[in-house]
RNA sequence: GUCUUGUUAGCUCAGCUGGUAGAGCAUUUCCCUUUUAAGGAAGUGGCCGUUGGUUCGAAUCCAACACAGGACACCA
């Protein structure tokens, strides 16, 4: 059973008996006048008169009791909205002594209560609501975690994130934050007229992207369905079929691990720009962060973690094989070589697979010695070609995609670049992913035959993007773990749950 | 996936080399009309994550499992 826990159980009878005294523990006829925050703010000159009060006022505010302290016939309660917290004080005298007594023991910390009063200045000081009338607006049968320690278990924290709201209130503060994002970031697509649109999530083949997807089963169709791993190929048509500015801010889903920076399901925003570059993208990227960092009101160094990152000025740019040996610190000979890459690797004791390729060895470099030590803003330009399997080749040189990545605070957080629009060069390059799934490699894309179909109509020369608005948001929250910018993270189901789940079948 | 730490009252946590289960807050009853984690007095409240093993005896030692935190790996 559920609320049979001895506390819950009190506060049931509770309920009960509010009932029969008339008073309906979830009333809804609720009006209030102000914001716990509006009334301070509106009767701050209280302090200045004398006595420190204004009986000719009258407020309704609402909320839920934080703190209760009763003192014999006169109480003080803490009320909290979304705003903030105010206290409010009543006694016998000033809502009935017969109320007065049953409140006493029927209202408690956790209720939500809606309270009308006037302003007055305590003696210690604190502005606060003398109750005139005090209404029970919601009965709360579960008690509230400690007051002082409040609730810092993590788990219970994501497996019940109302709670954590309520007992952390930075927690709303980080989430509001991140509404700002998203809207601060879809306003400043729109002004620059990209349009906004919304592409399939249960896609016949999970393409854009190299990972593990989600299945998934349509009855009426009789067919696997794959939830999304990327919109690109989507977005991509639009740009054929005519849209030369588009973007989607929307949920991805990718059935791999979960940690600190990973979510199964996390959101990213991808735009297309026809007639733009991938330098025209930086520059984009660059104005963003300005105007973000702007409406959040953040300065432009901001504190993340230990570190500091400083926004400053135009975003540094190195290419790909220089931050090797610029930032990486190794060696320009060792660079040239494959041969001198796998000792210099071995050297340092690192296992090393002699079978890799040279694109992907310098991959192991940059992971190893470069990624991590990218705290401010980096723009990493002119990826190997090899792993870049989706960028447009450089025209200068074969051995390099047109393509950047942005790396803030040791992680990715951009990936951007000229998108290949040769259909036959798109055609073989998805054959060659066909052959590696042939080979083994469960990660491989499928073939998109009506996404090659659609570049043999045309796909203007465009550039493209993704950022990873969950880690977007951990560097402007100061938050080091993707669960705590995720209002309900993914958790693995505990046991019990799964049992009562079954009882109830 | 690997390593590591944790899981004890509603919450936050003690509990040593095995010997009847502890505290603070909350809750219940009582006192208290300006408190600030209010205060004072007395109570209630535990499948010590689950399942096995060792032992006369296990919250404690061992094993497996479950869930979680951290690190690493995987994941462009």
């Amino acid at each position: 059973m559920i609320f049979d826990n001895q506390y819950e159980q009190q506060r049931i009878e509770k309920a009960e008996t509010l009932r029969t005294l008339g008073k309906n523990p979830y009333t809804h006829n609720i009006k209030k006048d102000s914001t716990t925050q509006e009334f301070k703010k509106c009767f701050e000159y209280v302090r200045d008169s004398d006595p420190m009060r204004d009986e000719n006022k009258e407020n309704t505010v609402a909320g839920r009791i934080k703190f209760l302290r009763h003192m014999g016939k006169a109480a003080f309660a803490k009320i909290e909205d979304e705003t903030g917290i105010l206290q409010i004080y009543f006694s016998r005298e000033s809502i009935g002594e017969d109320w007065f007594k049953e409140a006493k023991k029927l209202i408690e910390v956790g209720d939500i209560v809606c309270v009308t009063g006037f302003p007055f200045v305590t003696k210690t000081g604190e502005l606060s609501l003398h109750v005139r009338a005090l209404e029970l607006a919601t009965k709360s049968i579960t008690p509230l975690p400690e007051k002082f320690h409040g609730l810092t278990d993590k788990e219970l924290r994501y497996r019940k994130r109302y709670l954590d709201m309520i007992m952390n209130p930075n927690v709303k503060e980080t989430f509001k934050i991140r509404s700002k994002i998203v809207s601060t970031i879809r306003h400043f697509f729109e002004e620059r007229s990209f349009l906004e649109v919304e592409t399939p999530m249960m896609h016949p083949i999970a393409g854009g992207a190299n990972a593990k997807p989600f299945v998934t089963h349509h009855n009426a169709l009789g067919i696997d369905r794959y939830l999304r791993i990327a919109p690109e190929l989507y977005l991509k048509r639009l740009v054929v079929g005519g849209f030369e500015a588009v973007f989607e801010i929307n949920r991805n889903f990718r059935n791999e691990g979960m940690d600190q920076t990973h979510n199964p399901e996390f959101t990213m925003i991808e735009f297309y720009w026809a007639y733009h570059t991938y330098h025209d993208l930086m520059d984009l990227t660059e104005e963003m962060f300005t105007v973000l960092l702007k409406k959040l009101n953040l300065p432009t160094k901001i504190p993340y973690g230990d570190i500091e990152i400083d926004f400053a000025g135009k975003f540094r740019k190195i290419s790909y094989i220089d931050s090797l040996v610029d930032i990486g610190g190794i060696p320009l000979d060792v660079v040239q070589s494959k041969e001198k890459i796998i000792s210099y690797l071995k050297g340092k004791g690192e296992d090393v697979n002699e079978q890799l390729s040279l694109g992907k060895l310098y991959e192991e470099l940059f992971d190893l010695y470069v990624e991590e030590k990218l705290i401010d803003p980096t723009f990493i330009i002119d990826y190997p070609i090899e792993i870049s399997p989706l960028a447009r080749r450089s025209d200068k040189n074969p051995d390099v995609a047109e393509r950047f990545e942005l790396f803030i605070a040791g992680r990715e957080i951009a990936n951007g670049f000229n998108e290949l629009n040769d259909p036959i060069d798109q055609y073989n390059r998805f054959k060659a992913q066909l052959d590696a799934k042939d080979a083994g490699d469960d990660e491989a894309h499928e073939m998109d035959e009506d996404y090659v179909q659609a570049l043999g109509y045309g796909l203007p020369p465009t550039a493209g993007q993704g950022l990873g608005i969950d880690r977007l948001t951990m560097l402007l929250t100061n938050e080091q773990s993707i669960r705590d910018v995720i209002l309900f993270p993914s958790m693995k189901p505990i046991k019990e749950e799964i049992q009562i789940k079954e009882d109830e079948k």
